[in-house]
RNA sequence: GGCGGCGUGGCCGAGUGGUCCAGGCAAGGGCCUGCAAAGCCCUCUACAGCGGUUCGAUUCCGCUCGCCGCCUCCA
């Protein structure tokens, strides 16, 4: 069983799935008001690099993840460009769904909308206030935080101390402590908004991963995940909501480490530093930025740079090319000692530096063994492939008539040994954008790599 | 101010109380090749600093220095 370090208690501890093999995962999803940037890919890319590893050994995985569809953010956004609020998610939501489709991220079982769980939101509203836990202040209706014990959880700080940090927000007047937190806006005019006991207004953003959490997954789910800068406060705040109302909520966290650039500045929203996810994509091919997520653990800042990317490329070529010299083997049963240490590492808080780096060792033994290499070589793109969603290309070309015509032209003039006319048939082959591979058996081309 | 994390060879980046160890990229040398490409071999002999524990520490403890994150929107 997988061992992975819960945020809660900053243990690593295994995974134990509420239901034997079947595992109950929730992952916070976009906010839908921009282009997707460089950290929503690493947390997708983990996490879905988790998800595939489950399903590899077995689990029945039940992965949900959400769209913000309503928030300040998108109002802002529906104002500046002068249309609503549903053209602003419709358009930069069908944006995600390419993007993630682009990155090779398998699509979640369940994608619920905010928009579509206002009536239970508002509901739990009522229950928290009916229960005590929420008060009306001047612009909404807000949670006190003093009615959960244990608040600070995820944090891993008290909440004497995360008072002291705390800064003052001017536009939220109305709060009893520096730590409560909107659970429902009132509307200003012209703002989208929903009929509730308190009067028109939309729902707080903490809100509605939990009511969607546990609508999908039932209380007590296995797995929330999501970027460490969520941990605080925006999980502790949807596991405070839930505690609060009466309900058991996710029985394990997971967070994923942040972006970092080249001065190991964090990559954020505010800094605006942040790179644009499809702008990446049509630069680099999509496994190439899969590699760079997966040979980083998944806790652990990730610089994004020219140079990590450039070597990232290098080894999914590396990769590649182990597939093209195998493409022709016979099939074989998986190594099972690869198998098992690949296992072995990620089961270990998921070390994907460390699996990925067995299966490395896979492949220069394969290399050197034409007895093993059939089964190194499945074990490779087994674990690459289906383990890890690390598509392999052997990048064989499908010759059309002009490539083939070149290709014997090339082989008669090495035959003749007229290098300058085989040398300038390898070039022009090249910019058309196949390798040239000389063997035994004469010129051999391929499509480019990564 | 509080809490947490990190400092590994040219770069990225795992890991470990002790003998060889990551792995990738880059660079240099060699083999192979008509030349290449791909591949293979070798080299560049790392663990911030100072103490302590230990037969032995990069790995455990303490301190110092440096960097970063969270306490505000963020993945």
């Amino acid at each position: 069983m997988l061992a992975l370090l819960d945020t809660a208690t900053g243990e690593v501890a295994p995974l134990e799935p509420r239901v034997p093999g079947q595992l109950s995962v929730y992952l916070c999803g976009p906010t839908v008001a921009g282009v997707p940037h460089l950290g929503h890919a690493r947390v997708n890319l983990v996490w879905d690099g988790l998800r595939r590893y489950l399903t590899w050994t077995g689990l029945h995985v039940h992965f949900v993840s959400n769209v913000t569809d309503i928030e300040d953010k998108i109002i802002a956004k529906a104002e500046e460009e002068g249309t609503c609020t549903e053209d602003v998610a419709a358009r930069y939501e069908a944006l995600w769904r390419e993007t993630m489709a682009r990155l090779g991220i398998e699509a979640p079982d369940d994608v619920p909308h905010a928009t579509a769980y206002v009536e239970q939101m508002v509901a739990l509203v009522g229950e928290l206030v009916r229960r005590g836990a929420a008060y009306e202040a001047g612009d909404g209706v807000y949670f006190s935080t003093d009615a959960v014990p244990g608040y600070g959880l995820l944090a891993r700080q008290d909440p004497a101390t995360l008072r002291s940090g705390a800064r003052v927000d001017a536009g939220e007047a109305g709060k009893r402590s520096p730590l409560d937190f909107v659970l429902w806006k009132y509307a200003k005019t012209g703002e989208p908004a929903w009929t509730s006991p308190w009067g028109l207004g939309r729902p707080g953003w903490h809100t509605e991963c939990v009511v969607m959490s546990l609508d999908l997954l039932g209380e007590g789910f296995d797995l929330h995940l999501g970027g460490l800068d969520l941990s605080f406060p925006h999980h502790e705040n949807e596991r405070a909501q839930a505690v609060a109302a009466g309900y058991t909520f996710a029985r394990r966290w997971a967070h994923n480490g942040m972006l970092v650039d080249e001065q190991g500045e964090k990559m954020s929203r505010s800094v605006g530093n942040g790179m644009s996810l499809p702008e990446l994509l049509d630069r680099y091919d999509a496994r190439v930025l899969r590699y760079l997520v997966l040979q980083t653990h998944y806790r652990s800042p990730m610089s994004v740079s020219e140079e990590s990317l450039e070597s990232a490329r290098g080894a999914v070529r590396r990769l590649d090319n182990f597939a093209w010299e195998t493409r022709d083997l016979p099939p074989a049963a998986a190594d099972a000692e690869v198998v098992e240490r690949f296992k072995g590492r990620l089961d270990d808080d998921f070390d994907t530096p460390g699996a990925l780096a067995v299966l490395m060792g896979a492949v220069r033994a394969a290399r050197g063994s034409t007895e093993h290499a059939p089964a190194l070589a499945a074990a490779v793109r087994e674990c690459c492939e289906r383990a890890l969603g690390l598509a392999l290309r052997a990048r064989a070309a499908d010759l059309d008539r002009e490539v083939a015509a070149l290709v014997a032209e090339r082989d008669g003039a090495r035959a003749s040994r007229d290098w300058g006319r085989a040398d300038s048939i390898r070039s022009q082959l090249a910019a058309m954008g196949y390798a040239v591979e000389d063997g035994p058996a004469g010129t051999v081309v391929r499509h480019e790599g990564a």
